[in-house]
This record gives structure tokens, C-alpha cells and sequence, in this order.
DNA sequence: TGTACATCAGTGAACGCGCGTTCACTGATGTAC
DNA sequence: TGTACATCAGTGAACGCGCGTTCACTGATGTAC
């Protein structure tokens, strides 16, 4: 029934309806924010009376927790995507910058302000470590020829939730680094607070990534 | 009659009734967040009804763009007293990230996700100047013995914001760096987003100041 | 010092709104014999 | 191929709620003579 690759027309038009709920969704998020999200907008949008909705998503909080997995899930597609036809780190770096661009709203879902008393689904924090996972590797590709920090010794003793052993903490740091630096700018960048500055975001986002590499 | 410094009774016990309704709406933040932030509930939490809030505010909007407004001020301050009392560049450092840990939603005000189509006041603008030339006069007490980036560059020809002319583009450079980097650990930090990692945030602070100095 | 008046904080009732969600029901679509 | 039944998408009405905000009013506090 529920097989995987089955698809009765009820269940093919049932995985249409609920992709253009989410995307209903995604649209007034872009628009007005997460935090304003409504269902019967959502559902006037679709076309379609509120309860109706119900048949789909079971509640409010569902639905959003399912925008936060998809978010998640798009992301570390993107960065596998760019890895796997050859991105090298800066190769990743813009592909993160790329995806967040486009819609800026879906990043902040992710990694914007928290809501106090909220805990994301469980599987993001496993989509989060293959993404990790990613820039180490990534990393594990340049040369590593830095100098040890404070932060180096203090990892190579907390670093379980590394899985690979055998890579240098040095280079488990870079990929932190990277993590944090970049959002630093895009984050900054995409909320706004650059602007009556008059440079370009995007160089201080690749003069960032080449403190990096 | 509404000179600074003049005080009626009256108009003192106003203030500090503005003062105790701004206070329950930061607990309310740090409680559920600014997007949860109702009237009445702070009314209640006051202990008076609802509409009494309009003598104080006129309106919502009207509230948190004052709480906006001191979150910017409050920074300012702490920044600025922690210069006075003689902090170099760490010192500053160590001063926004008590003052971002002491209230997280409060610092998420500021520099967290957006509202599309919300403008802050135009005061904070100011304010944001105000904290950037500290920054600058901050690093240019350091030694400059940085290679030169082609964000350098670009900076030399987009520099009109910042006030002195003679400062040059390597020490603006590294204040927006030290906003953007130190922005990055904190507010991925404060979001949760290093949990399940066990390194401790702090140190990763420090060491991403590090690289600045 | 006492009286008349103005100011202003706060109240309770009310308005209109949109929200998420439930429920009993209709009607179309698919399934089984 | 046709009929009987089950499944399920979608509806409209309704519920209860809390929201921001307005309004006419009360009562206390301050001001002026």
C-alpha cells in the first residue's frame, strides 16, 4: 500500500496536493515570515476550504516542522550536489551562498532565530552532521599546513561527534570555521545591516572563505 | 513642562511605568519569543487592564520598535563603557558576548531573523555607526601588519560611511570581521546549534578573535 | 487654606478579526465480486 | 460489464480563543485663584 514506488492515482495526487501546500507555505514565508504563516491563507491560496487541509498535514506545527526538514534536506542536497560535480570548499561556499540567496527566509528557518521552547525534528540534526560531514571532507582535500590553536587542543579532546578519527582537529576546526564565518556574513548580509554601507557582501563573503583555504 | 529634567510627580511615576512595562515585555521575549509578544498578557502581568497600555504606548508596533531602539542603546553602552574602562579589542569582544548571553532573545532582536518588509527606526542606524566606530578606533590602536585583500581594495573605493578619512582600508576591514566573525559563533551558539557537539562555544570565541588581532 | 477646575491614569464593555481546529456530512473515486 | 460497497477529498458551520484597539466613563491627583 504505502510501499515506496507505489502510486495509486489517490496517492500520486495526494503527494501533488501536499507539495503545493508547501509551496503555498513557502511562498507567505518569504513574504511575511514564518512566524506569520496561516493556514487558511495557505488554504485559499491552494483554492481549497481550511479544514481541508487536515487531510494533508495534522496540524500547524506539523506543517512547519516539515518546511524545517525540507529546508534542511535542500541545503545538504545542494552542498552533495555542488561536491559531487567536483566543488572543491569555495566550490560549497558559494553553493551555500547561492541557496540561501534565493530564498532568505527558508535559511533563517534554519538557521535564524530560535523560538524559545522548540525543539527541531530529531532528523535534522543528522541531515546537520552529513553536512558537517561534508565540509570536513571537503577540508580533509587542502593542505594542512596551519599553525595549532587553543581551540585545536581543546577539540582533539571533544571530538566525538566527529566520526572519522583519523582526521587532524585542525581540520575539524577549519570546518567549523567555516561554518561560522560564512553565516556570519550571509546572516548579516541577508537581515540587512550592510546596506547604507556601500560595499559588496560578496567580497567580504569570498575574503572571508579565503581566510580558510 | 516636558523639559528634560523637570519632574512632576506625575511625569515620574509615567516613566517608571514605561520603565516596568518594557521590563515585563523583555521577560516575555526571553520567555516565548517577540513574535509572542501580546499586550494584554504583559497588561495582566502589570497588573492592570488591557487598554491602560495605550496611555503608555500607542501601540503595539509602537512598543517593540522602543524596545529595538534600547536593545541597540543598551549594546552602545556596554560597549562603550567597557572602552572607557580601558578594554582593547578582546575586551569589546567579551563585552558583546556577556551582553548577547545575558538575554539571547534580546541580542535576536537585533541581529536575528527579519521581518520582511519591517523597517527599524531610523535612530538605530545611528546607533549601529556608533558601535562600528568603536570598532574601528578600537583596531586602529592595533598594529597594522596585515597583507593587504582584495576586499582591501574594493573597501578603498567603498569606504564613505566610515567617518575618518585616515583610517586605512585594512583596519575598517578587520572591524567588519571582527562583527561578522564574533556574529557567527554567537549567534549559532545562542540558537543551540552547537549542541551535540561538545566542544565548549567560548573557547571557539576566543579563538576566532584571535584571528583578528 | 479652601474651593473650582483641569489633567490624566485606569476601567469595563464592546468591536471586529483571524486564528487553529472539530465535526457531521456530501459527493466523487476507487475496489471487489 | 455492471452493481454494491468502501475509501477518502473536500465542504460549511461552528467552537473557543486571544488578539489589538476604541470608547465613554470614573475617580484620583495636581493646579490656579
Amino acid at each position: 500500500m504505502t510501499e515506496t514506488g507505489a502510486k495509486s492515482p489517490r496517492e500520486r495526487y495526494r503527494v501533488q496536493m501536499r507539495a503545493e501546500i508547501k509551496q503555498c507555505a513557502w511562498e507567505q514565508i518569504a513574504t511575511a515570515g514564518a512566524s506569520a504563516l496561516s493556514l487558511n491563507a495557505i488554504a485559499k491560496q491552494v483554492g481549497v476550504s481550511g479544514p481541508a487541509l487536515y487531510r494533508y498535514f495534522a496540524s500547524r506545527d506539523d506543517l512547519i516542522t516539515e518546511l524545517i526538514r525540507d529546508a534542511y534536506r535542500g541545503l545538504a542536497d545542494t552542498l552533495r550536489a555542488a561536491r559531487d560535480s567536483g566543488a572543491d570548499v569555495a566550490g560549497l561556499a558559494f553553493a551555500l551562498r547561492e541557496w540561501a540567496a534565493v530564498d532568505p527566509q527558508r535559511y533563517f528557518l534554519i538557521y535564524g532565530t530560535p523560538i524559545p521552547g522548540y525543539h527541531a525534528p530529531d532528523d535534522t540534526t543528522e541531515i546537520s552532521n552529513e553536512i558537517m560531514t561534508m565540509l570536513i571532507e571537503a577540508f580533509s582535500a587542502l593542505p594542512a599546513d596551519r599553525p595549532t590553536t587553543p581551540f585545536d587542543a581543546h577539540l582533539e579532546h571533544h571530538r566525538r561527534w566527529a566520526a572519522d578519527r583519523s582526521i587532524p582537529a585542525t581540520t575539524l576546526h577549519r570546518a567549523i570555521s567555516f561554518w561560522t564565518r560564512l553565516h556570519g556574513v550571509l546572516s548579516l548580509e541577508l537581515a540587512g545591516h550592510f546596506t547604507g554601507m556601500e560595499f559588496d557582501p560578496a567580497l567580504l563573503f569570498a575574503d572571508e572563505l579565503n581566510t580558510l583555504r
